[in-house]
Order: structure tokens, then sequence, then C-alpha cells
DNA sequence: ACAGTAATAGTAATCATTACTATTTAACAA
DNA sequence: TTGTTAAATAGTAATGATTACTATTACTGT
């Protein structure tokens, strides 16, 4: 993989913030200082970093995917009253049996909760 | 909400297979015998199922939408290699600490392992 | 500086899903 | 049983996220 200055905007974009962007609101981030970036180049470089470990993909059911810059093993909330997601530090344990299953072997883990932030609580 | 001998269809589509099958998948499997199923009306069928909580909807990352008939709380294995979906029977402790925050409250919660099957060993 | 090739910009195409509208049909009452 | 009404459907068009394509640009090693 080759170095390119529009990579490191992309992983910069994603790292620096605690939203978990999308492709388009990481090219809208980007695209007033870089009119030239490219949609598409947005969308090849996250999936790219993904591919790499370097950010983490996060499939909430919205239709869109949403990245992660903390690649540390976490936990994801998403409120259904205004989507927003945040972060929750647990890592749950997966017991042994699964693990060491035939059937096949585990290599990653997501976990998302479902529910209703303060500001949208019913 | 009122009977629909397409809905029936559909839900019976979902239960009866351990597949999880996509829109599309539903779609093919009833199309046959009923050739002027829509497939609008399958995708409305299987949101509405699912706002009703008589099926669930699993978020793989492959940007379709699967549906599980089995509304009993459980995980899901997803196959790096044949994308195919297993059904794990454990459910996930969350800490009290967690359940208890301020900032949320979580209502439902899905867990997703990735890695690779038997047969998709590397 | 030069060559080779990966990466980009810009645009077109794809694919899952949703929206729209005329028609059908479940459900209920006369 | 028939009539009424509104919810649901069929069929098709539109949307929106993502991917593919191609000529051009720009890393990187010589």
């Amino acid at each position: 993989m080759r170095y390119s200055h529009q990579r490191e905007l992309v992983l910069e974009a994603v790292k620096s913030v605690k939203t978990h962007p999308t492709a388009d609101m990481v090219y809208d981030s980007l695209h007033v200082e870089n009119p030239h970036l490219s949609l598409g180049t947005v969308y090849r470089n996250l999936a790219v970093l993904a591919m790499s470990g370097e950010i983490t993909p996060i499939y909430t059911g919205d239709n869109k995917v949403h990245y992660d810059g903390d690649t540390e093993p976490h936990c994801h909330f998403v409120c259904k009253g205004c989507s927003k997601i945040i972060d929750i530090f647990i890592t749950p344990q997966i017991p042994d049996e699964i693990l060491h299953k035939e059937e096949f072997k585990i290599e990653d883990e997501k976990t998302i909760f479902y529910g209703r932030c303060r500001e949208c609580a019913v």
C-alpha cells in the first residue's frame, strides 16, 4: 500500500472525531478544504483502512456504514430516536464452549445496543 | 394491522428456514408459487413484521438486511468466506453499571461474531 | 530526472430499498 | 349478502449508498 495524501486526510478525519461518521460525512468534512477530493476516493480509502485494521466499520442498520477511529475492542449504543452512536467500553466475554467449537472459528466480535439516549427518552 | 395472505406467506417463509434470508431471497422463494407477489410487498411486510417483533433483522455488513424467524434472544456468527450466518444460542451478560447508566437506556442488544466456518477454514 | 504502477478525480453504473398510484381486498355494518 | 371504507397490493418509477470505470496524477525505487 502506497502513501497518499487523501488517505491520510480520511484517516485523520475518522480518528479525530467521536461521532462515528459515514463516508458522506467524512467527505463533507474534508471537501471544503480539499475541493478536488472525490467521494469515490473517500469510499475506497475507508474500505482500505478498515481492511488494514486502522478503523472499524459499524453496521447499525441505518443502511449506511459508519466508521470508528478507535480500534480498541468495545461496543456501541445506538439511539432509536436520534440515531446517535455512543461508545461503550466493555468487551463481552465469549464462553469457551463457543470459542472452541469445531463448526467455526471466531476472529472478531461486534455488539450493538439499541435504546434511547437521555435526550430522546420517552 | 389487517390480515393479508401475502404477509402470512412472508412470515412463514422466514420462520420456516434457518438461513436468515434477505428480502430478495424471500421473494425468490415465494415468487414461483405466487407469481403476482410483488417485491415491494415483501420489503414492506418484512419491515412491518420486524417492527411488530415477529422477526428480527440482522445487519451483517453485507449491505443487505437479513431476517431471523427465531425471536428468542441469541447471537450470530458470520463466515468471512461464504457469508453464511449461523445461530449461536448464548445471550451476553450486560454489566449492571451499563444497564443503569443515566446517559441512555438499553432496550435491545445484537451481537455478531465474525470468522471462518469449518468449510472455509484457511 | 525517469519509469512503472498504484491512487485519484470525475463520472457513470449498480444494487438494495423506498415511494407512488391505480387497483384489490379484508373487515365491518346495514 | 351486499355495500362501504380504508388498508394492503402490484407494478413501476425513483432514491440513495456504494462500486466500477478510465484517463490522468503522483508516489517510490532506480
